[in-house]
DNA sequence: GGACGTCCATAGCCCATGGCTATCACAACA
DNA sequence: TGTTGTGATAGCCATGGGCTATGGACGTCC
């Protein structure tokens, strides 16, 4: 049924050198090796390929109807490797960068300028991913590298580079009364005790760890959020704030695609900071991943 | 390097199925030995050609890549195989019948003829053999069945039917003194003792036994023959007869290719018959062959 | 929330395959 | 007659490719 196509390759080499042990050397095999390959080959296809009578070795009509098929076999192979080769050869040089909003903060072209200027053939591509899944595409293969927020579930199988860390703001309705008592706070702040009875918007269930960073439940104690709805994109939560479904916390950086209309921002004081990450499988050590990693740990460096 | 067909089937069908379980059902294989093999092919090209995230297995772009190639070379294979069958089933049913000069008296019409009343589709094909080849081509393979005069050198390894068994005659040139004789003879014939110290045309050394037969050594004792000059074929030997190098003695069947001209054929009483059978390798059992014998060893029966 | 079903990976076993060396058999040739 | 060249054979060993049993990660359903 099927061949292996070494005993093409083996068939072919017989074939134009009519002579197994000269074909054995070419082929670098042993000349009882290529003959037992040989027999194998025609006892598989039932038939003789060649001639062999004590002085010369020849092709059997059959052997003489294989031949070119042999070879075009063969070639079709080669073609195939040739393929696989350049394609992989792209696959190698491009790195998938996974993320859910926009990083923004000049870092994308900050950290791409690094990885080319190390990995001249490297082409970075930006993926969108859902908030749906907090490892952006990391989970499931889908992106090399990822802008994360910590906490990530599962944290031990990734590796990261912390690149941001800024204090979390709060989404409110213009016309929430919170809104009015930040803007007569010193600050334009409000405290987190004062938004514990305020309906939360939260990430889907599957974000785990992150979903319940962003209800800050290490700031309420023993008190459960209420929950006003679930979000799994900025546009969602901007719609969701502005329909008074609930309040959410965000980062500096994620705010302006969240405020405007009638939807604003005001700092919370009471949380831990957000932490945005650039993250990779721990298990992942090609030369790109590693360094854009490296580029991110430099980037969070200068900006921490 | 290579690959095996097998593999690359594997490839094509997880490809189709993506899911691994389905196509190791389709290919009837266990599902770890299919993940196994599949593993072994990415190992050996040096890529994935498969995403396997928990819930989905999809190609990637490297499996994208091969996927055509593959099954290209699985269509060269296949083409390949079909070429072989039909080659194949060519050779099984032609039947390359060797001779030296042609068996005459009817023989190969008869035997074709029960041949393709046994086997319609069943080709023979006639050969022309050089006398140098006593075995008329078995020996080197190139005849599957023969027309041979016995005794036959290695006569161990051949099965053979006799067709014919007649008395020799001796070819003369027209002005030889045992021409005259002849023609007094009440039979028109002639007494070997006579033709002892004539010079005889002899088959090639290679001939073996089948040279000293047709020398008549047996019929000699102790007396050496002298050799007057070496012929491989009718043709030559009515020339050399002609030309005074020597005598020969000839088969009945033979008389009408030597005879013409100043070339006569008179009987020659004194040495055995000649004998012509019809041969084929003895491991040699593919049906038509056996069946041609069995055809000859009729024919023989009726004629002898 | 626990029991089950689905699906891929791993572990461990077994035999056929494909490689090797050494040697034989046979024809050609010197 | 011995030497050379060539293919086949024998016997050995490692690997490959098959199997079963089992694990682990999700979904799904009651």
């Amino acid at each position: 049924m099927d061949v292996h196509g070494r005993d093409l390759r083996y068939f072919a080499v017989v074939a134009e050198e009519l002579n197994f042990t000269r074909a054995a050397e070419r082929l670098f095999v042993s000349q009882p090796t290529l003959s037992k390959q040989i027999r194998m080959l025609e006892k598989q296809l039932g038939a003789c390929l060649f001639h062999r009578d004590r002085r010369a070795v020849r092709l059997t009509e059959v052997g003489e109807a294989l031949l070119p098929h042999a070879r075009g076999t063969l070639a079709a192979w080669e073609a195939a490797e040739a393929a696989v080769e350049k394609a992989s050869a792209a696959a190698r040089h491009t790195l998938v960068i996974g993320m859910s909003t926009s990083p923004g903060r000049g870092l994308l072209p900050a950290l791409r300028t690094r990885l080319v200027s190390r990995h001249p053939d490297a082409t970075p591509v930006l993926r969108q991913v859902n908030w749906a899944d907090p490892s952006a595409g990391l989970a499931d293969g889908s992106s090399d590298v990822a802008f994360v927020w910590l906490p990530l579930p599962d944290g031990d199988r990734y590796q990261y580079a912390v690149v941001a860390q800024e204090p979390r703001l709060v989404a409110l309705p213009r016309g929430h009364p919170l809104a009015a008592r930040a803007a007569a706070d010193p600050e334009g702040a409000v405290d987190f005790v004062d938004l514990l009875d305020e309906p939360f918007l939260a990430l889907p269930p599957q974000a785990g760890p992150l979903r319940e960073y962003w209800l800050a439940l290490d700031a309420r104690g023993d008190r459960a959020p209420r929950i006003g709805g679930v979000v799994a994109s900025a546009e969602e939560t901007h719609e969701a704030v502005a329909n008074g479904q609930g309040v959410a916390l965000l980062a500096v950086g994620n705010a302006p695609l969240v405020v405007r209309d009638e939807v604003i921002a005001v700092p919370v004081r009471g949380v831990s900071p957000s932490r945005l990450a650039v993250a990779a499988r721990r298990n992942d050590e090609r030369p790109l991943v590693l360094a854009y990693l490296a580029a991110a740990a430099k980037a969070g460096a200068g900006t921490s």
